[in-house]
DNA sequence: GCGAGTGAGTAGACAGCGTCTACTCGATCT
DNA sequence: AGATCGAGTAGACGCTGTCTACTCACTCGC
């Protein structure tokens, strides 16, 4: 009941016949499935993960709450398609600003600063991509992005910290860190330990603790 | 439709005449409030936190699903009396294993094994103790339980770290490493950094980096 | 060139949810 | 005894996710 009945002649339909082999294809900017996982990164940085119901998307796509169905059998497999777009985005950030021929140190302090940064810019999105009763585990794209993001991170600790035991476990412990401080942060707890409302302070502590003080090898 | 039709005379008439006083009161074990309370707590603690619906707390304390509004007006204030019960047994936890008389940095650790013992026994309890979006801050309690318990911990690390600037910081990095590591714990993330399920490692890799190596002061 | 088939979206039903409101009923107070 | 009131019931409302029946433009085989 949008514009269904004074603009019959409907452009999804020419979206359609443009992608004949259907299923993998369709990333031409045009078709429902794009549109709805488009609708639902725009919605939940507007408004948060608990805006992003399936009929809400649909309305706002322009369709009925029945059509995501074809694409997404479920609510999770949506937003699961969702959260994706927000793993690549983070994944394009930290690469953006990487820069390869810096020390190994600053590199680390560096993707810290952009993870939290992108906490708190993509709040929305942030919350629901750790939100894993929200999400199809098995369709998120963990493997294709998270993973060699954390397989950075330890690369790196193993360059800043030469002796110690299981690099693995230390990246592990630092990203456990830079998580819990930005959901400390997001939930308004950052008063209790620093009186403001800004991560920077935490994170400070955060790496010198698991670096060693700025400068300083072990 | 539990023992609604078996056991006409139900006790929960009985109940209702012991507490004339109301309100603040009815602490002795009768009242529909904490029954719900207490209901809610079994059930949390044995399907989760998304199993906690306003309708199915009321359904197993056997009674109508518009009871619950009298004693709490809306959802959230009845999962943050839920909550509140669990931030109240960790503080007991807590409690229960300090000994004061050992070094700062065994208190702290020991703290920090117990906050970890209880993510990971109190699973689904713990998921809504940090569920903001599901709880009422202000009702939750938080002043009263929390907070003297991130105060203790921010004392402690004053102890072992004398030099540092900002305990009260050094505290709140400590504390986000210990939320964060139990929400990989969680979700099963541990893996990606030890293989395992066990958060030790990550637990005394972050205390290393945030109180120095065991048995090291600075 | 026309009927069968199909892909894509619609529309309605269903159960469950949180909230609101009207009500019942037993106990208490005067 | 009769009015009052606290406590819980019952039903409605609009919302949600899921499922199913359907419509309808398009395409393909003959």
């Amino acid at each position: 009941m949008r514009e269904t009945e004074d603009h019959p002649t409907e452009d999804h339909r020419t979206e359609a016949q443009q992608g004949p082999g259907s299923e993998g294809g369709d990333r031409s900017e045009g078709g429902l499935r794009e549109r709805l996982v488009r609708v639902g990164v725009e919605l939940v940085n507007a408004e948060g993960a608990q805006a992003l119901s399936l009929r809400e998307i649909a309305r706002r796509a322009g369709v009925s709450h029945g059509a995501p169905r074809r694409y997404f059998p479920t609510h999770l497999e949506l937003l699961s398609a969702i959260a994706r777009q927000g793993f690549t985005e983070l994944a394009a950030r930290v690469a953006a600003e990487d820069r390869e021929t810096a020390a190994p140190r600053e590199r680390i302090a560096l993707l810290a600063h952009v993870y939290l940064d992108y906490a708190g810019t993509r709040r929305g999105m942030y919350e629901l991509m750790f939100r894993h009763d929200l999400l199809e585990s098995g369709s998120l794209g963990l493997r294709e992005t998270s993973l060699p993001l954390f397989a950075r991170l330890t690369e790196l600790v193993a360059l800043v910290r030469p002796g110690a035991a299981d690099p693995a476990v230390l990246a592990g412990a630092l990203w456990a860190n830079l998580h819990g401080i930005a959901q400390l942060w997001h939930w308004g707890s950052l008063r209790l330990a620093t009186g403001g409302d800004d991560p920077a302070p935490l994170l400070a502590a955060a790496l010198d603790a698991h670096l060693g003080s700025a400068g300083q090898a072990s």
